[in-house]
DNA sequence: CATGAATGAGATTTCATTCAT
DNA sequence: AATGAATGAAATCTCATTCAT
């Protein structure tokens, strides 16, 4: 311990204040957690705190950021440009979904601020587009090969990113039989959208 | 003006503060907005709203009713039991998006607090799960007449609903390929989820 | 009705106010009391009491002034001039504490207020003194002419005020044997006074 | 200073805040009073209080809890069974007396708000009870033994103590003449009860 | 005269942030 | 580095008072 350096020490504190901020976030909002709630669920002093960051707000911009590099964990688009598309699907989801139900409450934490947030919401929008710009010219090609048949590679990508959010959502507002099966979604949503619900008889 | 009923008139002074703090709710989220920012939006003084409200968290209350409201105007399923699926989905998405845009202020002043307080959350799950249940019965029985394949119903509903709901919370980002061609949205899922994409070739 | 002269009235809706005033006052303090709490009282609405007083507080002055009136109509220590002491006493007090038990809850709403407030105690010390100088003189020509033995007249003056004063504030708290047994007192206290308790035996 | 415990400092703080309120109480009352009143005059910042103090309301149940540990230094009427009641009487009453003129101010501040609030007024009334027990039963006994002639014991309880409530009253009024002579009280009290008047000559 | 909705000044209280120890 | 007492800005809410009806 006493061989650890004063930047490493440092780190391990910032994210032991980060990880007891996402715990008291996520329980009871942002706004409604006080400064001291923080630093009691992290076993220190209201002012330690200030040596690491410089504000409340900065608290929740530090897990914003770890959010962020969360999220840029991912699978890489042009990596997978070989695959098969479902093959890809079935893939990317399970790591996702692996990875959302670890930090579900990171994300109860995080989320409801930057949604309630106009210049958040602004920011956070941004870097969603930016991951979009990969998978949608991803998408355009595979639709330019008639992967997709004729449904639209923009609205797609927004569509299935607009389902995973959603379902993270009711992960927050913790939907039981959600919280039962969260496993078999991936699956689940593969063969929905691959293989759709059964066409008209007869 | 002057033969307007005092209860009638109560009731318009009471829409009118909630419109007011649905906008600046919307804005900057409720924390952040203070009972004065409703008082100068409604263009009324601050006492004012505490003759129609008992706290600002009572406003609060208020646009979640009022949400409720918007929410049991809901296409019936029981009477949608007769018709094609296929059909049913178009129409009631249409009709769920429309309004959805329409009210989409109301969302983004209220689901963020209802995401951020544990208490919040469970009111509101419950009253999504009660939702569910029509939805659910009614698939389970299309389910047992097989027109959903071997797609678990209890999913099914989970994930239409995520898909919506993930819609708009895209929507409350702001998200400008969905803010131009919303109304493609219902034609689009009921293509997307009724033909699904296209079956590996080959 | 229709006869009354318009100030007669006005005098009644004074009145009228005045005594609702006393009512929740004596209850709940000047300070805790609203003027809405007044108005109910009253059966009228909030804005009426100010045709008839100009403040909260003007309110309250009028109480006091009540009081004052009725601390007016005071045996005239002059024309006890010829009257033997004990009897004058025994008689006085018997008016006094007739007349305190009628007002009490006047005192209870109005007293508490003078005594918090400098300004106001002021102005009542003024009023009390002036009240001691008339006891003040008679009360020195009766010890000029022995009657008072030994006992210092000025003293005696503000002993005996005292010792009604503090039957009041007693009377206001509700003790529950003065309250049963308070017409007693004029008896009792011309006892104690004029006979003293018993001297040491022996 | 550095040297002082955490607890003594703290209680220190209680104190300073305490006797600052009290002096501002005594002058514009309670309710005329404001907290930031309270913190200038003991020389701190308003939010201070609160961190010694849960409300507002808290600082006045604070002095009236003094008020009553202070009235509980009192002589022990058992212990004064052996006395000549005359004796015990003039030093009880020094005694009394002597505490009164240290603590006017706290009285003062405090017994108006008792006065005012039934409820506050309840509460005081039950612990003046208990206390007249002891002295009832004292009395009682004297009486029994022929002390008190045909004095009731429990009207002399009562109008014994009225008095020295009602000097009190005086003394918060500050009247001229008891200012000067609140030292004399105690012998002219006593020479009052037991000597009394003098009786009609003839 | 009477009403009661509206006003806005002012009070209490909270809590992010600072800084002496 | 760590502490936690102190700060004071800012927010919510109350209520005496006004005035159009």
């Amino acid at each position: 311990m006493r061989a650890m350096g004063g930047e490493e020490r440092g780190d391990r504190r910032r994210t032991q204040i980060l990880d007891a901020a996402a715990r008291v976030f996520a329980e009871r909002g942002y706004h409604r957690t006080t400064v001291r709630d923080i630093a009691r669920e992290a076993g220190i002093a209201d002012g330690t705190i200030y040596l690491y960051f410089s504000s409340k707000q900065e608290l929740l911009l530090g897990l914003i950021a770890q959010l962020g590099r969360f999220a840029e964990r991912r699978a890489d688009f042009a990596e997978a440009g070989a695959m098969d598309l479902r093959d890809f699907s079935r893939s990317y989801l399970a790591l996702r979904f692996e990875q959302v139900r670890e930090t579900r409450h990171l994300f109860t934490a995080v989320l409801p601020e930057i949604l309630a947030d106009a210049e958040l919401r602004e920011g956070f929008s941004e870097r969603v587009t930016e991951a979009y710009e990969a998978a949608d010219a991803e998408l355009a090609r595979r639709a330019r090969r008639g992967e997709l048949g004729d449904l639209d590679p923009q609205l797609l990508t927004r569509v299935a990113a607009a389902t995973g959010l959603g379902l993270l959502v009711l992960a927050i507002l913790e939907e039981p039989v959600l919280a039962e099966r969260w496993d078999e979604l991936p699956e689940f949503l593969t063969r929905l959208w691959f293989d759709g619900l059964p066409r008209e008889r007869g």
